[in-house]
RNA sequence: GGCGCCAUCGUCUAUCGGCUAGGACACCGCCCUUUCAAGGCGGGAAGACGGGUUCGAUUCCCGUUGGCGCUACCA
């Protein structure tokens, strides 16, 4: 049964622009962009950059290009704009200071002249002693007066948060109801300084600012929640829809981390991932469509996705199923958008520059296709065809036959394809042309062994495909060369 | 340590009290076949444990165990 949406939908991917986007953020931004294509919602992307000290604009650039890259589109954003911007949360400090102030005035806030020095060996009693530790809340009781002078003199400070004590609540879309006590929590800090505002703070401020009615995050936010909830009350807010998502675990079921490998999206790109074949993927860990397809386009997963059906528990990233997933759309793809596609890892390897016939390049993908996992591995997979790797002449000889016979049917091949017009070189003269060796010599004994002379390889494509593409004059120094070497031991 | 979340094949998952526990990836075998890939067919492989509730529990409840997450003047 699907949950019934009250509110016009607006979601939002609040990613920091400190590191490269990662798969993880993708996901979750993946999720609110199938939310709300669902609900007829809107989508946003809003940066959150309150980390002056790690933020970095090029961070902010790669997150926007793989987000555009894995096919998402949003209707509001620091590039696309809207009318509830900005979008970058160090262009919103005013918002912030306002409403900063508004609780500092109240008393509901406070400024702490507590160093990190004595913070720590607070912490470090406490739990030497035994009890959860927490910020005592002692520079919440100093005088009016004495901060003010602390202040105007220079003293460094934080402001908290004065956490009221009680049960706290709230349901959580995927997985329920989940209850925290606040004395646990303890007067967190919400900024720095009301210049400088912290992350729980500035996310209560802009989801009700944004009138952001579903938050989708990774269940790393839970604990964030209540102190959200809490600034949320002490402002007068009204509440979002919560929906954290489970964790996308490394192999060894630890949060997918840099230690694991790729994390970064474009770093998929690079290595040949298609954005389909990982949107599909990345959709289908944690969700299911309900029934046992599992090839989907956005737009399909779209018009199904719910979020009440999304699993509770972790999924471990398994590269196996990506690369199923990836082969699979590299073989939908045409030759000539496959060709598009791989021509770039074949000419950073300096395999293919301008000179090189693309019809060639073309004709070496489409036989290539079927064994391609990812777009890189054209290189190694194409190489043979621009010149011809050093192999073992033993490996000339077929399993089933010797090297005495492979040297009469490698001889009897080279002069039936010697004996071909080189302009018309075709698959069908060339395969009729083997037909006569094949008549005295077996299938395996005559193809085996021209096979490894055009390719030097013992997995490969069909020897006729290969030398139709090779043509004439290749193919018979390439066969000779076998025969020579053959003939040699 | 404290708090929170979670728990079906190695992995992703189906099951919303009746199950000979289904599918997919991976793996193995067979077919196709000169090799590899693709494709087709087949196989092994799971309900963490202990209590309840019930005619009947993988499914509901409790406990145990385990895993993960959080525990910043990061987000």
């Amino acid at each position: 049964m699907e949950a019934v949406i009250p509110k016009p939908v607006r979601v939002r991917i609040a990613p920091s622009p400190t590191g490269f986007l990662h798969v993880g953020t993708a996901r979750t931004a993946l999720f609110n962009f199938l939310f709300a294509r669902k609900n007829g919602g809107v989508f946003i992307v809003r940066i959150e950059d309150t980390d002056t000290g790690r933020s970095e604009k090029r961070f902010e650039d790669n997150i926007i290009e793989g987000l555009t890259w894995l096919g998402l589109t949003w209707d509001e954003g620091p590039d696309t704009g809207g009318s509830y911007g900005p979008y970058r949360q160090s262009e919103r400090k005013d918002l912030y200071r306002t409403h900063l102030e508004s609780l500092l005035e109240r008393n509901l806030a406070y400024h702490c002249f507590c160093t990190k020095e004595d913070l720590e060996a607070q912490k470090n009693y406490m739990i030497a002693s035994g009890i959860p530790p927490k910020y005592s809340g002692q520079c919440g009781a100093l005088e009016k007066d004495d901060v003010a002078r602390r202040i105007t003199g220079g003293v460094p400070s934080v402001i908290r948060f004065k956490t009221p004590t009680r049960k706290l609540s709230f349901i959580d879309v995927i997985k329920g109801k989940i209850e925290v006590d606040t004395e646990l929590i303890g007067d967190f800090t919400i900024a720095k300084s009301v210049e400088e505002p912290l992350y729980n703070f500035t996310a209560a401020v802009d989801d009700e600012l944004m009138e952001i009615s579903h938050v989708i995050r990774g269940e790393d936010h839970i604990s964030n929640t209540p102190k959200q909830i809490l600034i949320q009350e002490a402002l007068g807010f009204h509440a979002p829809s919560y929906a954290h998502l489970p964790l996308i675990l490394g192999p060894d079921k630890s949060k997918l981390s840099k230690r694991h490998g790729a994390t970064s999206i474009l770093e998929y790109r690079d290595e040949g991932y298609l954005p389909e074949a990982l949107a599909n993927f990345l959709a289908l860990l944690g969700w299911h469509p309900g029934d046992e397809r599992e090839f989907y386009s956005l737009e399909e997963i779209s018009a199904q996705f719910d979020l009440s059906t999304i699993n509770k528990s972790n999924a471990v990233f398994n590269i196996q199923k990506l690369d199923w997933f990836n082969a699979h759309y590299i073989r939908q793809k045409s030759d000539d958008d496959l060709c598009v596609l791989c021509l770039p890892y074949l000419t950073k390897v300096g395999l293919v520059d301008a000179s090189t016939d693309t019809e060639k390049v073309k004709k070496i993908i489409a036989l290539e296709k079927d064994r391609l996992k990812k777009l890189s591995d054209i290189v190694p997979l194409s190489e043979f065809f621009f010149s011809l790797p050093e192999y073992e002449t033993e490996m000339l000889v077929w399993k089933k036959s010797d090297a005495a016979t492979v040297a009469k049917s490698l001889a009897a091949s080279y002069e039936a394809l010697a004996a071909l017009n080189a302009a018309s070189f075709t698959k069908e003269a060339i395969k009729s042309a083997l037909d006569t060796v094949v008549t005295e010599f077996g299938t395996g004994a005559t193809y085996w062994p021209v096979r490894v002379a055009l390719s030097g390889k013992d997995a490969s494509p069909g020897p006729v495909e290969i030398a139709e593409i090779l043509g004439k004059e290749e193919v018979i120094k390439r066969i000779h060369a076998g025969v020579t070497r053959l003939n040699i031991e």
